[in-house]
DNA sequence: ATAATTCTGACCATGACAGTCGGGATTCTC
DNA sequence: GAGAATCCCGACTGTCATGGTCAGAATTAT
């Protein structure tokens, strides 16, 4: 019941990319530079997030990437898929469930169980965007200063 | 983000527990017959039940485990967190998290995204006890004849 | 040309998971 | 007391995901 550092890091990096969005493209050179991450790991996470959708590449020089869309229409839970893949407590409750693969489906009690669980970990996923995570950096942000200070 | 099977074993090893709750200790040797589960490994489990003090146990002929209390007073929360540990989506929203140890605590703009999720995780599998479980059982069982006679 | 980038595939170490196995300790039943 | 049914425990194992590293190729701005 935990989320994986990688989709950690990823989200992570969705959230620089966010803020750097409509200004060009952002490195991951960059990324690994401010978030303090190992560069060869990022780019295979990039990598990933680019076949996901969620960002597209620009290489050479000034390359980098950018977010897709903006950062208020990609959710938390868009990135955690895209990196862990779907998330499902258990196989029987994913979206790509084969009826009849697991044989207790009849008499299982606890699936109506990891139904509900399912549903509550997407809704907390999917109702926080990039978008309001980088707006709580900025607030923090603009706290820092003051207690930093010492 | 998933119930290792591991819990999963361990909470349909509860449900048997709870059912023959008041008529004596359960032989694991029974649990895993109706279960179809593996009887070495079972063992290791309601070791850690017992460890857990989720259940008790009786050697000898006719020993085997027991609850220590009704069904309708332990949470698939108890036994999810006695089998994986406490169920925490990163190490900061733990609750033995020492202060200090993220280096990003300061500025972490996700802590709270994080901690909304385990709460809510926390409320889903804390509301629903073993009794609850056992009652859909037996409501799945008194339909299934009618399903099952084909 | 060269430097900054992304892109890809291979590699690797560690630990968790999902078991298995062998034998010991305890207790009931005959 | 012998045997059988149990729990108890530690050691072992194979497979897989995680969390990386590395080398080199492809692309593009300067």
């Amino acid at each position: 019941m935990r989320v994986s550092s990688k989709a950690h890091y990823g989200l992570r990096m969705m959230t620089e990319f966010a803020k750097a969005y409509g200004a060009g493209p952002l490195s991951i050179a960059e990324v690994a530079r401010v978030e303090h991450l190992p560069l060869a790991y990022l780019e295979q996470l990039a990598s990933q997030l680019r076949r996901g959708g969620l960002v597209e590449s620009t290489r050479g020089v000034h390359g980098g990437y950018a977010l897709t869309r903006p950062a208020d229409q990609i959710s938390v839970l868009d990135v955690v898929t895209v990196i862990e893949g779907e998330v499902s407590p258990v196989e029987c409750v994913a979206h790509g469930y084969v009826t009849g693969t697991c044989l207790r489906e009849g008499e299982c009690a606890s699936r109506g169980l990891w139904m509900r669980l399912k549903q509550s970990i997407d809704a907390v996923l999917s109702q926080t965007t990039l978008a309001e995570l980088v707006a709580d950096q900025s607030l923090i942000d603009s706290m820092a200063p003051a207690e930093a200070s010492r």
